[in-house]
DNA sequence: CCCTAATCGAGACGGTACGTCCAGTCTTGCA
DNA sequence: TGCAAGACTGGACGTACCGTCTCGATTAGGG
């Protein structure tokens, strides 16, 4: 993205806008591989370089139009209930990776950022699923005095089902209550 | 691959390891992204059909070239001291997802498999990291008399690390020894 | 043009006859000025490598399409009337410069070639106006025993009638009983 | 061109006489294949819209630029010896065509004249050429009694070197002093 | 010792996305 | 209203790679 001075015609939403629908559309019809910039200029009926000219390449329009809704999917209120809450996220996680929009698209991109060093940057710049695990985890760390960061204590939490998932694995053999008992257990919790 | 029957002329050993010793060569030299089935034949000296012939994608190729090999490097023998041998095991994985070429052949190889279920099915068929810990978590499973599946056991060894390093952070702040720690502690070990 | 050395498959002539033919229809149908390689690609129904391969500009296509014709409408028998032969040439060119499709193509050609160097490379190592005047300009050249070369000659015929008709005025205005007359005049025949 | 009907703000004379400097130079520069309303407007530190709006193409503003000024370059003083300034306008002739930039801009014209009607017409309106032509011809028509209009004897003058120079030959084959004798001798003078 | 069959290298084939460039139009705010 | 700036849709550019194809040449059996 970039900004304007007031100068000259003004940025249109309306083009920013039918962009991003045309991508959040075609990840589903098509798929990421098949998804080109070429295809999301026509379908939102934009000129190629309206699109190149905001963002360059389709890992930003796409990390624009899909990964940052994740947050919303990921968001588990607390209940006070540190173990349910923990088990909580842990489903929220595994149907965002498996069965969400936005989690495909996360999916994706996280594996273009696997060989694109820019997407890579652009991955971690913010890390959507750290942050949306910061609530629960720092709940749980608070309750057990760990010393544990959070950082680490995220990677603990997330990393075992990211695990599985991402290496392709069936997500059904996935126990989220079993999980959580064994989060429970690392941090130290009674 | 392909199997032959016998007639007519068969297939060259030669043109094969030159195919896979060029693929090796242009993943370290320009990168999985640009790493192309012309390119490979190319560099080969090899006929595009003949590349075509016997590996369906660069994906494929590579599994062959480099994917395989991961288990030297991931092979840490076992000395007894089950903390030591998950700590060597994890220094071990760490370095193989961080610094080396069959490491950032791996990583190519999941990364491509977010969004092409050809690739994903290939890396499922024989999961490199999970076998490559077999070793060590049958042994903590043991001796600890864990209720935990190897299957479950192992997300919980690997999944850390690997989510840090698959999202693109530093792999120098993950600390193995305290991973080693806190994975005898969740397997229920004393 | 390019040769090949036998080894790999061999141009097709389909293609490159598809290409000439697509040319030919094309600057016909919407003029040289919307002649677009990718147009004539696509009529040819050609992949567009295929047309940079073997024609680097569209210039080249529509030289080998049309003006090398040029030499058949060009062409006058000589009926040994010298002062006849010249206006019959004359007739010929003019109609030629203003009516013929090849005509329309050679014209197109030349505008381009002042400013594109390669053109004019290209137009000026056969000149085809030049060699079709060639018979007649010798004829009237041998008859009146001359001083001029051909080239000079060949000016003096063809000269006048080109420069009207290349500045855009109407053909129609150009008297070419009057011109073959001044030109036997201007070759000191009697 | 365009006129206005006095409301609103002038018409900018700094902007017009930037813009045509713009032409100049960058038709000298890069030629006019490579030159582009966009560049021009660029180079001239002007709107884009404000360039359209007093020219509709590169062509009108060239020959505003550029063409007008040709007449200058191509004016000849008549001496009285009618032979002589023959030749001299012929020498003026070739040089403005092969050498001048303001030749360089007309042959430009005339190139995109064989394939833009629109050109063609701008051309044809005051045909630069033959204007200059008019007081050496009509000198040599008085002087000779000929039965041949001025458009007949400017076409037999400018025809062959023009026939020569457009189509890609090199000018210093063409000798004025020969082609002025020609001329003389077919306007019929002794 | 040919004959059949499959492989090999080379390289042209039709397609299609790439990222850039320009055309010609439009929408701002300022003069 | 003109103007500079600059974003807009649209489309051609020339390149690259895709996966397929068609050559001639090579290398094995089996008759």
């Amino acid at each position: 993205m970039v900004e304007s001075n007031g100068r000259g015609r003004p940025r249109s939403e309306s083009a920013r806008t039918a962009v991003l629908h045309a991508v959040d559309d075609l990840l589903v019809e098509v798929g990421y591989a098949a998804l080109t910039m070429k295809g999301i200029a026509e379908r939102a009926g934009v000129g190629r370089q309206t699109v190149y000219r905001w963002w360059s390449n389709k890992a930003e329009v796409l990390y624009e139009a899909s990964v940052l809704d994740a947050q919303h999917e990921l968001a588990a209120p607390l209940s006070g209930d540190a173990r349910e809450d923990v088990r909580a996220y842990l489903d929220a996680l595994v149907t965002f990776l498996t069965r969400s929009h936005a989690g495909a698209a996360y999916r994706a991109l996280l594996g273009e950022a696997q060989h694109d060093p820019d997407v890579a940057l652009l991955l971690a710049s913010r890390d959507v699923l750290e942050d949306s695990a910061a609530g629960v985890v720092d709940a749980v760390r608070t309750a057990s005095g760990t010393t544990l960061s959070t950082q680490q204590a995220t990677a603990l939490l997330i990393g075992p089902p990211f695990f599985r998932i991402l290496s392709g694995h069936d997500a059904s053999d996935i126990d989220t209550g079993t999980l959580a008992d064994r989060f429970m257990r690392v941090m130290g919790c009674p």
